[in-house]
DNA sequence: TAGATTGTTAATCGATTAACAATC
DNA sequence: TAGATTGTTAATCGATTAACAATC
């Protein structure tokens, strides 16, 4: 009865918000304005205002948003404000990118755990982790309570891996395989395929 | 005046539905329905038929879609008949990780050239290319005619390698970048960056 | 033919924008 | 105070869905 229900589409805003925002920190900014930061991300000043009203009121008329308490704000809002364990499945070029991928610091995840099916690749070193076997995988995520999990094995295997991940207890699905995947409701899934990006661009070219 | 104008967020699935017809076609279907392809895809049927029926008639009525045909038809709509040349600016982990990627045969795209502005890392090899001078990335690009490339660099340089990008003649950025760019009015330009895939999904947990 | 599925229309639904009173 | 910018409303715009005649 107290639960306003958020556009997906708002919530996935919020994420870009974000990021612009601790951009303007970094660069020794202290306030902004929903047009500033419209301009940055090339969407409408009251697009920000208004999906940023569906949460509270975080600024202040005639002066803008502080930055600081704003990110804060969002951060509450994605539940961003203590980090994500993080697992990540296939050890090939694209898993071995991901776990040593410095872009997550500072928001709000941090790979784990990695795991594969190979026995070539179980026991290597990738960056700080031993590479484990994806047979243990229910088990070991399961103990650890991690409930956000990376995909990145051939297509042939992503829809097997993704449903011993969702027995697992994971929660949120990022899968690097090129296939769409069947989970049961209440698991999110979202979806990195380059080839279908530049599918997209070339329509326009 | 014969030009009908699509929405941009209908180009946009057509990548989806052709990625699915793929895979049915690799399964040995041959024909399939609006109501099916929408079922592997979490779309409605009426949203498919509606969408494909923007550009043609594609669909027997009673029969369904001949899989091949339209997989050809999508192909030919999105400019997908011969593969694009790509270039990959920034070899890290995951510059490295597209360029090695095997997702691209058959969808489009082949990388044909990789660039860094790291002394030590010109000249490497990577797969079956030769790490060039990020100093001749216009010269190259602009006699080989590439028209999309992919930004792998570190944020802080991304914005200065899109202008370079632009001004080689590249029409098609695909920026793993974990920044917003600035480009001139028709360039297409898509992001992807894990971080933000990962933080729409927190929201729900 | 009978059954199935398309292409398309009209109705519904949801998202974006413009505008402005409130107020810092 | 004067200037600026928010939060919010109402209007506009666009996208999705339901339904069905057409037809394979």
């Amino acid at each position: 009865m107290n639960e306003k229900i958020i556009p997906d589409i708002v919530v996935g805003r919020l994420p870009l918000y974000l990021r612009a925002l601790q951009y303007m920190l970094q660069e020794g900014r202290h306030v902004t304005s929903s047009q500033e930061l419209g301009e940055r991300l090339g969407v409408s000043a009251a697009q920000i205002r208004k999906d940023l009203s569906q949460f509270g009121e975080f600024g202040k008329q005639g002066t803008g948003y502080g930055i600081d308490s704003l990110i804060n704000e969002i951060r509450q809002i994605l539940n961003l404000t203590i980090d994500w364990d993080v697992a990540v499945v296939g050890v090939g070029d694209i898993g071995t990118a991901v776990t040593r991928y410095r872009g997550f610091a500072n928001r709000g995840f941090r790979v784990t755990m990695i795991f594969d099916s190979d026995p070539a690749k179980i026991g290597a070193q990738v960056g700080e982790f031993t590479v484990q076997d994806s047979a243990n995988l229910e088990t070991v995520l399961r103990t650890a309570n991690v409930q956000v999990a990376m995909i990145a094995v051939p297509a042939s295997e992503a829809q097997q891996v993704a449903l011993q991940l969702v027995s697992a207890g994971v929660k949120a699905i990022l899968n690097y395989a090129p296939i769409s995947l069947n989970v049961p409701p209440g698991i999110c899934v979202q979806y990195i395929d380059p080839a279908i990006h530049l599918q997209r661009m070339t329509y326009y070219l």
